[in-house]
RNA sequence: GCGGAUAUGGCGGAAUUGGCAGACGCGUCAGAUUUAGGAUCUGGUGGUAACCCCGUGCAGGUUCGACCCCUGUUAUCCGCACCA
């Protein structure tokens, strides 16, 4: 079979495997389940790369190896299709949005087969389906009768090449995520959900589920809990309280100044009693022309303005001290105002001595004059603190001082905010609210559901970022379901990260009108026992799919609390040149233009095989030859294959490699687990024989990465059924271990020779016949032993002195 | 600045977690086969002409023994970032 024929043996199986249903999960509760999930493509116009090849195959080896044990496995594929390329595309060409995302959908699946995924195709998932957002849309009207879904006056980040309002998430560094403009501030009314309701519960629940220690590390620094204090200091001459919060309430005797945001709404209530207001709304008007990028970008110098005539008291001494604003203070934190303690804060310290403010200190240890001290240290100027020199104590006396005073309590601070959770596009789940007059915001009644997309002509969006749904009649005009008056529809859509947030457990029930899926079979595949995908979604995708999970549960829709039982992240795959691929580089690489040359067999070996899987690797094309020269090899194995049982050469080398593919497959080290494949071929060839059962052995082990040309030798083989789905090979420990060992001899360290014993060997005899080697004699002569050491198995090794 | 990670031949990367550094593959060199090229097969391949010797970013340390542990340091990548 030298050379074997790939594009015949590939066909043949791929219509195999789909006319048997090969690798549909059935609903058969008493097996034992498996669940895994990768994440499912936006499919865009430009078709897979094989960066989505390696997101999957890890997936799809491990998915392969549990069907062959025995486990019911669902391995399901879908679509995340709403999103703007397609609306894009379809203001450029005037197609409709639905026949753009159906092609590219048709051509994603052709490739997914021809690489050969063992993917479940009945249980496909396609957001853009009505049947399927009707289900995205029920659960934000679940989430919406839950209190979790508000409307508000925002500043929000916006694209002005989009037109559309994006999440933090969404406009990291200040540019738009998709077409990279700078971003603007722009106030707006927009829909959030209340997903600061659950930053406790999301960092919990990171406790009990198995994630790298990377992805959690990036979770709770995205979700950035803080403990501290809120405390109230009264505005002088007024009742009212100017609220802080802050995480060292120790320090408040340091306190020389407070600062407000920019924003702050007290500052125009008292606007009448600043002196110098057109100063400050100068200074506001400077701030609002800055984006959030700038505003960052200007750490080092500080900016601001005195408030004239409003000063506060601090409540621990009484204190008069005066108020600045300064765009260093965020309105979206905290309370919008700081206590500034230049002593103990570098940027309160920079911006005191721009101000010439006193610095008073609190916390003995450093040099005030120089920097801000943040470290520990004897307590002074600090009245009942004086003489403390636990930080922890300090807090501790200080909170409670607060609390009998009535002047403060404990708090605790989010990183994370709300989700900003629409876009004013066309492509996208509508929101099924119905604005009343009389009786406000109200949620469309399930049984309206889907609330479809209308049919438009222009997908253009409207002026000033309305959406293109905005220009409906009929869709905007209805009737309030609740009393029944003209009412107006919401016309914005959800983001794209809306459908993708609960996709997993449609796959569970794709077809149920009922409900988005039944709950014994909820309660059969969840959770999911292993999702595999990239770290670019650790804090969006992989929080918000959480988050709503979390909240379906708290609702007794879902069995358990955390979706993901274990996650795993992957590295990407570099262009040829070292840089990640893309278009305008022209490194990409097309997984059918390789599949077409070398198979889809050698594909999947090679990327699977080209390094670490978590890390990311170039493109080789040579290394991609080199699989399909394996492979070829291990076609010719039919040739040399005759007879049963076992080859009394290969027979520790069998169960060794049985051992390692096993184990790596679990670890992910795919590429470890064919090397020792390519391992047993060379032995195979060196021995020139094997038994026809030792050829099974190779083929099951090697078919999760070359499942065609492992199909065929098993057909020719006479093996029964299908070898997806035949019994993964077991292996025997104490067959194992070799006989006879090799022993490495060192003196004083270093390596001097080698010997081969029976693996029993006691260390007496050991080191005894090591001391009669020649080359080690060579380096002992003339030296005293001091130490005469045997690893069992391994090694001896004898540290000598000059006599 | 904070958090996470990485550093090993010409290249991608191994190393049972403290025990023979460089598995496996690519590339390369030599040979076989071939009219030739390609393909294939066999063998060699960290540096060095070389046994010695030197070699896992750099400098120390612990140990009989360190890619692995400790201290310091440099570089690169990723995430967050005036978070009070």
């Amino acid at each position: 079979m030298a050379n074997y024929d790939f594009k015949t043996i590939e066909k043949k199986w791929q219509d195999r495997w789909e006319q048997e249903g090969a690798f549909n999960a059935v609903d058969d509760f008493t097996l034992p389940k498996f669940y895994g999930l990768i994440e499912f493509p936006y499919p865009s116009g430009a078709g897979m790369h094989v960066g989505h090849i390696k997101a999957y195959s890890g997936m799809e080896v491990v998915c392969r190896k549990r069907r062959m044990q025995g486990y019911n496995v669902m391995f399901p594929i879908g679509f995340d299709a709403f999103g703007l390329p397609a609306e894009n595309y379809a203001i450029k060409t005037g197609m409709h949005p639905r026949v753009v995302t159906d092609t590219n959908i048709e051509k994603f699946s052709g490739q997914l087969k021809r690489a050969g995924f063992s993917f479940d195709w009945t249980r496909v998932v396609d957001t853009t389906d009505e049947n399927y957002y009707k289900w995205t849309q029920w659960i934000f009207l679940k989430m919406f009768e839950n209190g979790l879904v508000f409307r508000d006056k925002a500043f929000v980040n916006y694209c002005p090449h989009c037109k559309v309002v994006l999440s933090n998430e969404d406009s990291q560094g200040g540019k738009c995520d998709i077409c990279n403009s700078d971003v603007v501030q722009k106030s707006k009314d927009v829909w959030f959900l209340r997903i600061t309701e659950y930053a406790d519960k999301l960092l919990d629940g990171l406790k009990d589920i198995d994630f790298p220690v990377n992805i959690k590390a990036q979770q709770e620094n995205w979700i950035g809990r803080s403990t501290g204090a809120f405390v109230n200091f009264t505005l002088t001459d007024t009742d009212e309280m100017l609220k802080i919060y802050t995480t060292r309430p120790d320090t408040l005797f340091g306190v020389t100044f407070m600062v407000m945001a920019p924003e702050h709404p007290l500052i125009d209530k008292y606007a009448s009693r600043i002196a110098n207001m057109d100063e400050v709304e100068a200074y506001r008007v400077e701030c609002g022309k800055k984006t959030e990028f700038e505003r960052t970008q200007l750490v080092k110098d500080k900016t601001g303005v005195k408030l004239n005539g409003l000063s506060a008291i601090n409540p621990v001494n009484g204190k008069e001290i005066p108020i600045y604003i300064s765009d260093y203070v965020m309105m979206g934190y905290g309370t919008g105002a700081i206590m500034a303690v230049p002593a103990h804060d570098q940027r309160d310290w920079e911006f005191a001595k721009k101000f010439g403010i006193d610095i008073i200190e609190v916390i003995k240890g450093g040099d005030i004059e120089q920097e801000a001290y943040t470290g520990d240290g004897e307590m002074v100027n600090s009245d009942f603190l004086n003489g403390t020199t636990n930080k922890k104590d300090s807090i501790e006396k200080m909170l409670s001082f607060l609390a009998d005073k009535g002047i403060g309590e404990k708090g605790v601070q989010y990183k994370m905010k709300d989700w900003a959770f629409n876009r004013q596009r066309y492509w996208g789940e509508p929101i099924p609210i119905v604005h009343c007059e009389k009786c406000g915001m109200v949620g469309v009644p399930h049984d309206e559901l889907p609330l479809r997309l209308p049919d438009v002509k222009n997908f253009e969006p409207g002026e000033g970022g309305e959406s293109p749904l905005a220009k409906i009649d009929e869709f905007v005009n209805c009737t309030c379901p609740k009393c029944g008056a003209p009412a107006k529809r919401e016309t914005d859509t959800m983001p794209q990260w809306a459908g993708s947030s609960w996709y997993f457990l449609r796959y569970i029930d794709p077809k149920n009108d009922d409900v988005f899926a039944a709950e014994d079979k909820l309660k059969y595949w969840l959770p999911i026992d292993w999702y595999n995908g990239g770290m670019e979604h650790v804090t969006r995708h992989l929080i918000y799919s959480r988050f709503w999970h979390r909240f379906l549960y708290d609702i007794g829709a879902v069995p358990v609390a955390e979706p993901y039982a274990k996650r795993t992240g992957l590295g990407v795959v570099l262009g040829a040149d070292g840089v990640k691929m893309s278009k305008s580089r022209g490194n990409v690489v097309d997984p059918d233009d390789v599949i077409k040359q070398y198979g889809a067999d050698t594909l999947r070996t090679y990327i699977m095989f080209m390094g670490d899987y978590t890390a990311s690797a170039p493109w080789n094309e040579s290394g991609v030859k080199g699989c399909k020269r394996f492979l070829d090899r291990v076609a010719n194995l039919s040739d040399i294959a005759k007879g049963n049982g076992v080859t009394p050469k290969l027979e520790t080398a069998m169960h060794k490699t049985i051992k390692k593919v096993s184990q790596d497959i679990e670890d992910m080290k795919f590429n470890t687990a064919i090397a020792a494949m390519m391992t047993l071929l060379n032995e195979i060839n060196n021995v020139g024989a094997m038994t026809l059962d030792e050829l099974s052995t190779f083929v099951r082990l090697l078919c999760p990465f070359a499942p065609h040309l492992c199909e065929e030798m098993w057909e020719q083989l006479g093996g029964e059924g299908l070898c997806s789905l035949a019994q993964w090979p077991s292996y025997d420990e104490s067959k194992c271990v070799d006989n006879e060992i090799e022993i490495a001899v060192q003196v004083n360290g270093k390596v001097r020779d080698r010997f081969t014993v029976p693996a029993d060997i006691d260390a007496q005899s050991a080191i005894a016949m090591a001391k009669e080697l020649d080359k080690v004699k060579e380096f002992t002569n003339n030296m005293a032993f001091i130490k005469e050491l045997y690893v069992p198995g391994k090694l001896v090794n004898l540290v000598v002195k000059p006599l």
